[in-house]
RNA sequence: GGCGCUAUCGUCUAGGGGUUAGGACGGAAGAUUCUCAAUCUUCAAACCCGGGUUCGAUUCCCGGUAGCGCUACCA
């Protein structure tokens, strides 16, 4: 009876995500993470994070700290974590265990050989040939003289099928015969990352691996290693995979930032905001339900609503993919920031409603929280208070926390940037138009409480001895004190920004227009 | 090349043998408003192709096509 790997707690499930930290975190394995998160607290299983660095030549520290720095900004958490380069002795057991088995078999033939002097050249290449049949006295002999071999798994070439059931993609068989001879060790010992995997998803008894679809295909591989060593497999369910507009798969080098995590992050999105976003691409909860808070997703969260087909994260390619400057992970700590000040047309449409969406959703302290830091990088004498007043103006009119710096760019600074005098003059008016209620405010506003209701009342009546509208009044005004025609209402505005430099613009005003 | 997976508006998706094929984003038009935004209303927009099965297929089956994935001593 082999061993079951839901004994230690029947029912509840456990699931890994596992990277390989090989560059920064990407999008596609935030996704799978939320997924396997949002599975294991959907039905209060563990999350396991799973270092898989069985890859020395490519595994950099800068690319753990970014993962770990992508999952702590999505406020995503684990409950065990492990290091796949500390667990060899457990990968060469099982090795070992299915070599003595006879069901693995030493290759001495020397590694990146070609293709063409494989066996079975001229089809698909399953094994080395020779080294298959190579007799066990034979085999230790060379081995015991220090000859360097790969460990391949024996896959049976008796007209068998492997079969299993993926929660997603369902009924799934493949000939053996259609199954090469993997390796399980490198001839440096190394365990590949089929052994490390599999030896590593047993002894941690994962019970539902979810993961991306490109490992679809290896699967028949892990369940052969698996019954080899004498484990249930566990239960699969294979995401599609996120793809770029012009359909294929993301990548950094292709496609550029828009593919890190951290890009979303310095870009201003939420993160709550963001892991709904992902949540949307190759899931749905068949409701018409789109905007969902953390705990909303855990609750509608099934394997169930998981399709099939790829998804496309529609962001714009970027017209000279040369240009683009690709974070490399060392980078992104410091300096990351300036490199993204990415322009909000570059991403997906719908994440950037759905960051609307949730930024409208905070509460004015809330919100208030997280744009300050923003701000005060920028104007470091903004305080708490005075944004507490400017956040009401502007929240329904940001998609990215970081649109505040242009929403509400006059409210931070002493002096205006320069703008065109001619955004002045108001709808069917001139020069003179715009001087005249420009003059007029400045009377008027100088004997005003600045709340909004008095404003209001006395802008409105300014406007009608004036004989203008009250559209005619307000734009001078606004473009005054803003810089520019499209700002927050115009009273509200007032009130935040006080008397003192209302007048001082206005003032200021006048002077560009004569 | 071999093997596998997939195919509904531009995009994310719901649906499923008989429907006006639903929703959302984006787009267009309008309403509202001191501008912008938000909000509301309306409009345009899809079942890859060909064979079956069936009284009837977008839905089921087969084939094609296309896309993607795997085919490493990468993960």
């Amino acid at each position: 009876m082999p061993e079951t790997l839901h004994a230690a707690s029947p029912g509840k499930p456990r699931v890994r995500f596992a990277p390989s930290p090989t560059g920064f975190l990407h999008v596609g394995s935030a996704r799978t993470f939320i997924f396997n998160w949002l599975y294991a607290r959907r039905n209060h299983g563990t999350m396991i994070l799973r270092l898989d660095d069985t890859d020395v030549e490519r595994n950099t520290d800068a690319s753990v700290n970014s993962i770990f720095d992508g999952l702590k900004w999505l406020g995503l958490n684990w409950d065990e974590e492990y290091k796949q380069s500390e667990r060899g002795d457990l990968h060469r057991k099982m090795a070992e265990t299915i070599f003595q088995k006879g069901l693995a078999y030493r290759d001495f033939t020397p590694a990146h050989t070609s293709d063409s002097e494989r066996s079975g050249a001229q089809g698909t290449w399953l094994f080395n040939l020779g080294m298959r049949e190579l007799s066990r006295a034979e085999s230790d002999r060379r081995a015991a003289a220090g000859e360097p071999f790969a460990l391949r798994f024996r896959v049976p070439r008796d007209g068998g099928v492997v079969h299993f059931t993926d929660a997603v993609y369902g009924e799934q068989t493949k000939a053996a015969a259609d199954i090469e001879d993997f390796a399980l060790l490198r001839s440096d010992g190394m365990p590949t990352y089929h052994l490390a995997s599999c030896a590593d998803d047993a002894d941690l008894r994962i019970s539902h691996i979810i993961r991306g679809q490109d490992h679809l295909s290896n699967t028949y591989k892990h369940i052969l290693i698996f019954e080899a060593a004498g484990f249930t497999p566990p239960q699969f369910a294979h995401l599609p995979l996120l793809v770029a507009p012009d359909g294929t798969k993301l990548s950094k080098r292709r496609h550029g930032p828009v593919v890190s995590v951290t890009t979303y992050r310095d870009a201003g999105f939420l993160p709550e905001a963001f892991i709904n976003f992902l949540c949307l691409l190759g899931w749905s909860p068949k409701n018409d339900r789109e905007q969902m808070t953390r705990q909303e997703l855990i609750d509608a969260f099934s394997l169930e609503g998981i399709n099939r087909a790829n998804a496309v994260v529609n962001f714009k390619e970027s017209a000279e993919p040369s240009n683009v400057v690709i974070p490399t992970p060392s980078e992104e700590g410091e300096k990351g920031r300036n490199l993204l000040s990415a322009p909000e047309d570059t991403f997906d449409p719908k994440a950037l409603w759905l960051n609307a969406e949730h930024i409208r959703g905070l509460t004015i302290d809330d919100l208030t929280r997280r744009l300050l830091p923003i701000v005060q990088e920028k104007y470091p004498r903004v305080t708490s208070e005075k944004m507490l007043r400017i956040t009401p103006l502007i929240r329904e009119r940001i998609k990215l926390l970081r649109d505040v710096l242009t929403a509400a760019d006059f409210f931070f600074v002493d002096q205006l940037p320069p703008y065109d005098p001619a955004e002045l003059i108001p709808q069917k008016g001139d020069a003179a138009v715009a001087a005249k209620v420009l003059q007029r405010a400045k009377e008027v506003l100088a004997n005003v409480e600045f709340k909004h209701d008095p404003l209001d009342q006395a802008l409105r009546a300014a406007a009608q001895e004036l004989g203008i509208k009250a559209g005619q009044m307000f734009q001078p005004i606004r473009v005054a004190v803003c810089g520019r025609k499209n700002a927050p209402p115009l009273f509200e505005t007032l009130e935040v920004l006080g008397k003192e430099s209302t007048l001082a613009r206005i003032d200021r005003a006048m002077k560009k227009l004569s």
